[in-house]
DNA sequence: TAAACTGCTTACTCACGAGTAGAGTTTGGG
DNA sequence: CCCAAACTCTACTCGTGAGTAAGCAGTTTA
């Protein structure tokens, strides 16, 4: 980020109508234009998986030329993190929301539940799921690979919980687990907007 | 395996021995190593990624040259499109089997359900669930859509007829197909040689 | 023995895609 | 009006990977 010198000042003269008045709406646009590649790359990535998108396709969704996809981003390793990155947040955003929400075992596995489904249908939550982990390069990769074990153990705990209050069969947390992920997972494989919705 | 070439054959001067007896052989070992490629293939698709893994990969793995895999197969699009339908094949003839072994709707689901955990254990099964079918090219792809519905369709009429024998709780067959599916294709995510088993 | 074929090799071509250089255009502050 | 930064473009480089050409060694047939 080259950018961002020019950020908290006062001119000396004028009262009112400080210049660089509107530095912070540059730096918003900036990040608008920034989330929108991202958001153009995931569609993309989506469609076609992560190798077969060329950064030509994506600055062409976006009618813009490649080069300027390299002044929002450093290159297309970096696109796929944050995208993945993104949707790993929103989900664990999600889930412990859910949790902080309140109720039995059961609610809050439901809740979780609703939001890691409503999650994969979006852009960022889909790329979790479609492009394996194997694309993203040695340094973030276990980072991502520890997220995506937390959101597993979060499952876990709650089927444990749940079967400790009866108000689930016993059963193997681990596999359930599994299994809840999985199911859900595979809505990202089959959804295309148009159709279907939220409801589980 | 490169070598190979001197294995099995047989002296000119015998009195059996019709010349040309052995070309059914030559075929038969044209196939096992046609065979072989597709299996290096498949498991190098589900380690990288299809688009990650280059035919110098697939060759390095056999211990052969490049070129040498054009002996055997087409090209890159080929093999992908042949390990997937080896692997629906062998889905939709296991589900074959198993309706054909008779027992109630639950029974046979069950059955159904071992093969397909069964299959994407293993890399022609594997592939079907791990590279998405937006890689493999237009006249193939919807060859192998169909196929796939199919096994759709009978997970979905063994749910509704166990529904139908009251075996089976009330519910929407296809939703639940869907949802038993994605449980099992999941298995082929995080499933690697060595820990757990096959038993469900 | 020579011809013919099978199986595989080395040594290319060629296209496409990631990433860069450097220049042109727009925008807002003085 | 002018300047500098912000932003975007055209026109490249360069590596990698799919697919091909042509030929070489061993085996089979005549």
């Amino acid at each position: 980020m080259p950018r961002a010198s020019s950020s908290a000042r006062r001119a000396p003269p004028a009262p009112l109508a400080s210049p660089w008045a509107n530095a912070p709406l540059r730096e918003q646009q900036r990040e608008a234009k920034r989330q929108a590649v991202l958001q153009a790359a995931a569609q993309l990535f989506n469609e076609r998986g992560f190798h077969a998108t060329s950064l030509d396709d994506i600055a062409a969704r976006l009618h813009v030329s490649k080069p300027t996809l390299y002044y929002y981003v450093k290159n297309k390793d970096e696109i796929l993190l944050q995208c993945v990155s993104q949707g790993l947040e929103m989900t664990l955003q999600g889930i412990e929301a859910s949790r902080a929400a309140g109720g039995d075992a059961v609610a809050q596995l439901r809740a979780c539940m609703q939001v890691y489904a409503g999650i994969v249908m979006q852009p960022f939550g889909m790329c979790l799921i479609r492009v394996g982990d194997e694309e993203v390069p040695e340094p973030s990769r276990t980072e991502l690979r520890r997220m995506k074990s937390e959101i597993d153990l979060a499952f876990r705990r709650l089927v444990a919980q749940g079967v400790r209050e009866g108000s689930l069969a016993p059963c193997d947390p681990k596999m359930t687990a599994f299994t809840i992920a999985g199911a859900l997972s595979w809505i990202g494989r089959w959804y295309q907007p148009g159709g279907d919705c939220t409801p589980e």
